[in-house]
DNA sequence: CATAAATTTTACAGCATTATTACATTTTTC
DNA sequence: GAAAAATGTAATAATGCTGTAAAATTTATG
């Protein structure tokens, strides 16, 4: 169910990696060196990174610097793998932004677990969001109360999208125009509050409410 | 600088965690069994939980997942110690919502370091201040007492806000005024007054006192 | 190109917050 | 210790924000 770029250079363990990946639905694409790793994320990327340390050309340390550092990958969850064990090395991987790591010899289920704990944290980006008995489907425009569709126009979907990616947390009006509008809309705010009336008016039965949050702007709670 | 929450029987373990927590700045609160944590977090509302497993009476699983459940509380990060090894359990327990785990015997440095990466995590999702048993969300706008909601107007969020970003520190009613209304607002002095009355009524059962210092303004202590 | 749908703006009622007043109480000052 | 100044706070008046229906405008649709 997700993309995930495995960087390894032992031939046998990426089999086997693949193996099990490709068995837990998720698609795997495959390089022994960083270099080339660096290529396929431009275009790829990915869900999750598993990265092997002791890589031939650039080191792995290095990569996930360049990770870290672009705006586009910074968020990706990095899972390393090495033979190391010196803590030392394991301290300072986490410092760099490692989001986890496996020293060799480690257990598949163990790391098939880890995978899934982090892609479950990443998942607020993916397609499918819910608060409550309210499902918003991204990728197919879809909004549902206790499973029943419900419908709404572009601008409610993107509104309600937007509250429930980031629930209990107030947006002012000027932050939904610029995040759904675009920056240089130049609309009145009061334009928010009556999206947030129809919304409110289709969304009666949902189990959290659209609160005002007085001079400030609306969260849902 | 964090609240953590020790749930350790071992009192050899417990006293060189708390030696090396303490070391970091951290503020460290200790039991031996789940039930007492459990009354514990009530009130106090951890930053992060260290959770040993083996643990007489409530069972650490359980008591996992009553963190999870509860609104309040399902957001702190969970690193479990353990001394069993067996795959099987660290699976389940990542699934419940462990964030992390650590195997007896374990590095402290190791520890530590996991514990700062879990603790960044967190301060990079929300501002949270924080004095004494009062939490001031600045993104949800919410300002609990004992874990309690408590209803604040605008002003009085921002007051209250603007106090507890410098603790101790006294205020002046202009710079009050200044601050939170803005500079050229021609507002009376004694506004100030009425609004800091109200926030102490609603703030009756916080462990800090609203002080006037006569000829001078406000602070908290 | 006409009609429908969605979006933005307007308008106004209702309401909650806020600023001010007034008076009681406390603290300074001399 | 008494007068003056400053603070505490409840009550009142004024303000301004929000909710929402409806009109005006823009955008989609056949």
């Amino acid at each position: 169910m997700a993309k995930i770029l495995l960087v390894e250079d032992d031939d046998t363990l990426k089999e086997i990696l693949k193996f099990n990946l490709s068995r837990e639905n998720h698609s795997v694409f495959d390089t022994d060196n960083a270099n080339e790793a660096l290529i396929y994320m431009e275009e790829l990327i990915p869900d999750l990174i598993l990265l092997d340390l002791m890589l031939p050309g650039l080191k792995g340390e290095e990569f996930l610097k360049i990770i870290r550092s672009n705006k586009d990958t910074e968020n990706i969850p990095v899972i390393i793998i090495s033979a190391k064990t010196s803590e030392d090395s394991i301290v300072k991987l986490l410092k760099t932004g490692a989001d986890d790591y496996l020293t060799k010899p480690f257990s598949i289920k163990v790391l098939l677990s880890k995978i899934d704990v982090h892609l479950k944290k990443k998942k607020a980006d993916g397609s499918i969001l819910s608060y409550g008995n309210v499902t918003v489907d991204l990728r197919k425009h879809k909004v549902s109360v206790n499973g029943q569709d419900v419908e709404l126009t572009h601008t409610e979907f993107e509104l309600l999208g937007f509250m429930i990616k980031h629930p209990q947390i107030v947006f002012t009006r000027n932050q939904f125009l610029s995040n759904i509008w675009g920056y240089e809309s130049d609309i009145y705010t009061r334009t928010v509050d009556s999206h947030i009336s129809s919304l409110r008016k289709k969304l009666k039965s949902a189990d959290f409410k659209i609160k005002s949050v007085p001079k400030v702007g609306y969260k849902i709670e």
